[in-house]
RNA sequence: GGGAGGAUUCCCGAGCGGCCAAAGGGGGCAGACUGUAAAUCUGUUGUCUCAGACUUCGGUGGUCCGAAUCCACCUCCUCCCA
C-alpha cells in the first residue's frame, strides 16, 4: 500500500528512461511533487497513446502528487519533429484552440481536477507573447546547435530536411519546463520515450537558468511485441472520443489484441493488481481470450464508464458467443413501402455505409463475404423481400465481425 | 542567386506516344485455416445503369488519328553549388 509509486510504475512496465533514478525515487517516495506531461493538440481527440500517459498521471496523482497536464496550444503551432519523417501539417490557431478544449474534457476521465489536485495549463499563455529577440537572448543562448544536431530526435530529419521552425520545438518545450518550474514548482517532466531529447533539454535549461533541481522520465511507447505502434487501425487511431471510435469498436480493439500483448496492456491500461494480472498471465492457448475480455472490459470501463462497458461486453458476447444478435448492434429501420417498391440489397449496403461503393459491394457479394440471415448472398442484384424478415428482423453480416440489423417497421 | 531532378491510383513506386484503369510492394476488404488471436495461403482493391461505358497519372493550354507518356506556361517539392 505504501509502496513507492516509482516502483509501481517500474513494475507495471511504464518506465523507459530516467534522468536521475535515485533522486526521482526519493522525490516520489512522499507526496507533494508537482510534475507535468505535455500534450500537443494536433487532433480533436486524445487517443490510446495519450491514454497511457494519463494512466501514469493517475497513478502519481493517487500517490499524492500533483499532475499538470500541459496543453500545447503554443507548441502545437510549431509541430514536434521527433520521430517524424516528414513535416507536420501546420494547424490553424482556431483548430488548435478547439482541440485544446476537447482535450480538457477528456482529461477528466482519469484525473481529478477538483481543488487544484491537478492543473491544466496551456503553453500558449507564455509562448504566444514571447518577444523573439528577448527569447533568443534569454533562452537561445543556452542551447548549443552542435549538441542539438546530435540529438536522437533530429537524426532522421537531418537526412530528409528539417525546417528552422521545427528545429525550435525543442527550445519551446524546454522553456515550458522552466515556466512550470517557476510558476508551479514543477520538478519532473514526463513523456513518451520519443520525448527524451526534449525533456533533457528542459531539465538542463532549468538548471542553467535557475539552478533548479528538476528531473525527467519517459515511458515506453505503447507498441506491440513486434515493435509496431499500437492504437492504429485501418480507420486510423483508436480514439477516446466515442463519436470517433464507438465504445463497441473500442472494446473490440482490445478484445482482438495479439496474444503476446495482453499482459503488458493490462499492466499499462488498467488498474488491476499485479497479482490478478499474474493469474491471467498463466493462461495459454484459447483461454487467453479470458484475459482479452477482461482487458477490453476494464479499459472500456475507464474510458467510457461502467454502463457503456457492460453494454458493449454484452453486445460482443451476444454476437460472437450467443445467438448472433444483439439489441445494441447498429440497426436500420426498413419500411414496408420501401420493400414493396423493390429495395436493392446493394443500394442498402451503401446507404448504411457497410461498403463505400456499389462496386465494392458487388465484389464483396461475389466473393461470398456478405451474409443475409447467416446465408451468403449469391446475387448482387438481390432485392429484399418481406420474407427475409423473421419476427420483424433481418440480419446482415459483412465478413466475420461486422453486423447490421434491419428492423421492419416505420422509418423515423 | 546559379544548376539539376521530380510531382502517377490509399501509401511507396514502375511506366516514358497506342497492347494503361496503369507493373510490383505495402495497406485495406473478403475467402480458407482458427481461439472474435497470430502466422500462412487464395481472391480482390477507380466509378457506374458492370454486356459495356465513364472519370483518373500536380494545374492550364497545345501537338497528334491517339498523351500518364511530347511541347509551353504555371504551382509545389527535393537535391547540389553560393
Amino acid at each position: 500500500m505504501s509502496a513507492n509509486v516509482f516502483d509501481t510504475l517500474q513494475e507495471r512496465g511504464y518506465l523507459a528512461q530516467v534522468t536521475h533514478e535515485d533522486e526521482i525515487r526519493q522525490l516520489l517516495g512522499k507526496p507533494g511533487t508537482t510534475f507535468y506531461i505535455g500534450f500537443d493538440p494536433t487532433a480533436n481527440s486524445l487517443h490510446v497513446g495519450h491514454f497511457v500517459q494519463m494512466m501514469v498521471m493517475s497513478h502519481l496523482q493517487k500517490a499524492g502528487h500533483r499532475p499538470i497536464a500541459l496543453l500545447g496550444g503554443g507548441t502545437g503551432m510549431i509541430g514536434d519533429p521527433s520521430g517524424r519523417s516528414d513535416l507536420r501539417q501546420v494547424l490553424t490557431p482556431e483548430t488548435i484552440q478547439e482541440n485544446v478544449r476537447r482535450f480538457r474534457e477528456q482529461m477528466k476521465i482519469l484525473l481529478d481536477f477538483d481543488h487544484d489536485k491537478a492543473l491544466m495549463v496551456d503553453n500558449a499563455d507564455w509562448l504566444l507573447p514571447l518577444n523573439y529577440i528577448e527569447f533568443l537572448r534569454e533562452i537561445g543562448a543556452h542551447f548549443s546547435v552542435n549538441r542539438m544536431l546530435t540529438a536522437e530526435c533530429f537524426k532522421q530529419r537531418l537526412e530528409r530536411g528539417l525546417s528552422f521552425l521545427e528545429f525550435n520545438y525543442m527550445l519551446m518545450q524546454a522553456y515550458d519546463f522552466l515556466m512550470l518550474y517557476r510558476q508551479y514548482g514543477c520538478r519532473l517532466e514526463l513523456g513518451g520515450d520519443d520525448q527524451w531529447s526534449n525533456i533533457l533539454a528542459g531539465v538542463e535549461l532549468v538548471r542553467r537558468k535557475d539552478q533548479g533541481e528538476v528531473y525527467g522520465m519517459t515511458f515506453r511507447l505503447l507498441t506491440t511485441s513486434a515493435g509496431v505502434k499500437m492504437g492504429k487501425t485501418a480507420k486510423g487511431a483508436v480514439w477516446l472520443d466515442p463519436e470517433k471510435t464507438p465504445p463497441f469498436d473500442f472494446y473490440q480493439y482490445w478484445r482482438n489484441i495479439d496474444d503476446a500483448d495482453v499482459i503488458s496492456c493490462m499492466k499499462l491500461l488498467t488498474f488491476l493488481s499485479l497479482e490478478e494480472i499474474g493469474e491471467y498471465s498463466r493462461l495459454t492457448d484459447s483461454s487467453i481470450n479470458e484475459a482479452k475480455k477482461r482487458l477490453a472490459y476494464e479499459v472500456t470501463k475507464i474510458v467510457h464508464g461502467e454502463a457503456a462497458a457492460d453494454q458493449v461486453r454484452m453486445q460482443a458476447a451476444d454476437l460472437f458467443e450467443g445467438a448472433g444478435r444483439s439489441d445494441q448492434m447498429p440497426h436500420t429501420q426498413i419500411s414496408g413501402e420501401r420493400l414493396d417498391a423493390g429495395l436493392s440489397l446493394l443500394d442498402l449496403l451503401v446507404e448504411i455505409r457497410l461498403v463505400p461503393s456499389k462496386g465494392e459491394g458487388r465484389r464483396l457479394i461475389q466473393q461470398n463475404g456478405l451474409y443475409l440471415n447467416e446465408r451468403p448472398v449469391q446475387d448482387f442484384a438481390y432485392l429484399l423481400t418481406r420474407s427475409d424478415f423473421t419476427a420483424g428482423e433481418a440480419m446482415i453480416r459483412k465478413g466475420k465481425k461486422i453486423f447490421h440489423r434491419l428492423v421492419f417497421g416505420e422509418t423515423h
